[in-house]
DNA sequence: TGGGCATATATTGTCGACATTAGTCATTTT
DNA sequence: AAAATGACTAATGTCGACAATATATGCCCA
């Protein structure tokens, strides 16, 4: 899915993504119990390797330990998802101020390309590339602050648990057409090297989807 | 330090917060290798449970680890030490936001006598209460905002990262009484539940903040 | 019959040994 | 002489076995 630079070097780096893959994606049901011997046989790798994928993923808050009992999967609460975004919210617009102040000119002629692509294949209607273009955006602007604190907690971490949530709460994507007129405000006030007005924009982005998402929540 | 309820059940734990206690005060020097055999026998535990505690730690961004290579410990720049204020200053802006909105009326009066018994002591010339002090601010306002990955992100991983910083730096407390005032006026703010104001009011803080760490790292 | 306690079992926590990899140094070849 | 290649070494990665802990079961007693 990201065409991120995750390699996987070693057993533990494999069973981690895959069993992160496997928990976002349901194919471990949310709640369920990871039972370290069931999962060595089931990826065929030691106990040792399992127990540090488990490690890894409990803090990326994908499962939750405890001492002498075990992992289970984070269960998927409404609230939770709420508290997702509220971060979410304050991250991300940071990252776009930063952006405006740190992304150079090719970064955001790049970024202002893509959007383009992105705004044809949407006027062709396969809005089936919503979600992946809207993830790439929201990759480029965090990428773009240059803060590797910023990034890194939402790209490992963040970003897989609303990706969890959105898979299995079947929330695949409304809202194609406003999301890519906000899209197309916010590169162009980074462009203008606003920062205010690209963290501000961002912040009502990621509020609106928030809302977006609790309605169909209560309603759906 | 944290009157937090991080108990340390297993020796993982244990052999965890004592390595992050003697990386952030610097008894283990920012940069340097972290040998597991060197550790093991240091701590006098199986290698792993250093691997265990080494893994934590770099999901906490305190210590590097390439694979088939070891672990370092992270190296202190100034562009980190930004860096981390930015992202203090998203954090716990929201932070305060949500606090106005959800903590109850109690934890608003309980964190205003905290403010008062701190000023006293302040007035008294005690100023070595001042550190200890803001971290109760802060965290009082952080976990104020009952959001689960709010909390877990800043009180697990980037205060520990401040303090190393803190600590490392001989960032000891100035700013002491005009940090109370914006302290005061914060807690104002959310008790007149006004989230808008709290948000700003919190990030100009930090902001103050980080411009005083960035004058005595250049004049310093 | 219901509750508390002791035992039993299954799971996690811990350990030491082995396998594998990266880095170093010496040798060889051009 | 310089560069490339090969083996050597020391570290990390991986594994299976043992120890400690929590939950479940069943027994005893009120």
């Amino acid at each position: 899915m990201l065409a991120k630079s995750e390699q996987a070097i070693t057993n533990a780096d494999r069973t981690f993504f895959q069993l992160r893959k496997d928990i976002v994606e349901g194919i471990i049901p949310a709640g369920s119990k990871l039972s370290e011997m069931e999962l060595s046989t089931k990826y065929e790798v030691s106990r040792a390797v399992i127990r540090e994928a488990i490690n890894r993923l409990a803090t990326c808050h994908l499962v939750e330990r405890k001492a002498n009992v075990g992992a289970r999967v984070v269960a998927l609460s409404p609230e939770g998802l709420i508290q997702l975004y509220q971060v979410r919210e304050a991250l991300e617009g940071m990252a776009a101020r930063l952006a405006a102040r740190y992304m150079t000119d090719e970064e955001i002629a790049d970024m202002q390309a893509l959007l383009d692509s992105h705004f044809d294949k949407v006027k062709d209607g396969q809005s089936y590339y919503q979600e992946a273009g809207d993830v790439d955006f929201h990759y480029r602007i965090v990428t773009g602050s240059k803060n590797d604190h910023l990034i890194s907690v939402l790209v490992d971490g963040l970003y897989h648990l609303v990706r969890m949530y959105r898979v299995q709460l079947g929330m695949a994507g409304p809202r194609v057409s406003t999301a890519f007129d906000e899209h197309r405000h916010i590169v162009n006030a980074i462009a203008n090297r606003d920062e205010e007005l690209a963290e501000m924009l961002m912040r009502r982005h990621i509020l609106y989807s928030k809302n977006n998402i609790e309605k169909k929540l209560n309603h759906g």
